[in-house]
DNA sequence: GTAAGGTACTTGGACGTCCACGTATCTCCG
DNA sequence: CGGAGATACGTGGACGTCCAAGTACCTTAC
């Protein structure tokens, strides 16, 4: 579970927002991504410098989002990857679904899923039960706690971080849109 | 480390590109961040969607290109975490840096340092030795042969990621710049 | 000059992600 | 209808990330 240091719930910000910086160390005197580009291109590697820095923009960004998040979900029991898990379940008809198809949605290994259930299962969030039809297959199925967890996960996941992501709501928008074009092109999806 | 089945080298692509998807899942009918974000809406939730689906799609770009940039470091022998400390060090002057140092540039906790750093030891690519003038740091200090994996790795990630990194130039720069905001916005430089 | 506090690093542990295997079950074809 | 191949899970292992705690050393203040 990647995390922070910063010791505030998702209520208390200072400014607009801060939360997410690694470690405690003080902020950079210059943008490290900056640097690493300035250096490609001083070694002629221009044509990928904008590339280099797009990819580790992204694991920093990514970093940073994971653990604003994880800071709110922390005083819940919850790690984000589980609280998909659940908010997947609970938009589920039957609050249920076979592990093979919540990995195929939440876009990860079957083997995270499987670990990810393990966890909610032994806190009483989800049960797993034999698929009637498919004896290879397992449900995992919310239970009413799994459920009311999951409302109030989102609820503070809203107020804390989704509602003011740090990025005005037309870089929102963008990125969203960039992205999807790099997940449609990756081939997640159709 | 995070991984990928596609057993295709960075130069065999298909199309513009494709490797980073998830386990052997096909791809799915739609967007599962676009049903979540229908989701969030149909709830009530219209002013946390956006921030919901611009989380989310940062996780998961993020395992994509993460993805895509272990592919070729693999037969490396090489993480991307260790590629960005080699690189790191051969940017520098003496080819070395004080460890905290390093975690600061890098934006990782001291412990990942540390981990990256005896990896990299073991195999020959660095040495760790002690701060002339401190006495707590430890310096770590690439060799030739680290020097030369650098090189070869950033050579093959230019040639396999970074100059086709999946996206249009324009949206590459987006990408960037959006990013930028954020990471100053959680505090990661001035 | 010495004691208190801060800094640097390592270690151990919790999680998440993936892969490789092994097992059970389903499906489909000859 | 029976065997081959695909599919669904679980387990064990490798890594990366973080935190918390412990040790050593530097710095600052009294």
């Amino acid at each position: 579970m990647k995390d922070h240091p910063a010791p505030h719930t998702s209520q208390a910000r200072r400014g607009p927002l801060q939360g997410g910086r690694s470690s405690t160390s003080p902020p950079l005197e210059r943008d490290p991504i900056e640097e690493a580009e300035r250096q490609w291109r001083a070694h002629g590697w221009d044509d990928a410098a904008d590339g280099m820095a797009a990819v580790t923009s992204l694991m920093r960004a990514q970093a940073i989002v994971l653990a604003r998040v994880e800071e709110v979900l922390r005083p819940l029991g919850l790690s984000f990857a589980r609280y998909e898990l659940l908010v997947l379940l609970s938009f589920t008809r039957r609050s249920a679904l076979p592990m093979a198809r919540a990995g195929a949605l939440l876009q990860v290994h079957p083997a995270s899923v499987t670990n990810a259930a393990t966890r909610l299962e032994a806190a009483g969030l989800v049960v797993r039960r034999p698929h009637p039809q498919d004896g290879r297959a397992v449900l995992v199925e919310l239970t009413e706690e799994g459920r009311a967890l999951a409302a109030k996960a989102t609820d503070e996941l809203n107020a804390g971080v989704f509602r003011r992501p740090g990025l005005s709501p037309e870089a929102v928008r963008t990125l969203v849109d960039v992205v999807r074009e790099l997940r449609r092109d990756a081939g997640d999806f159709t």
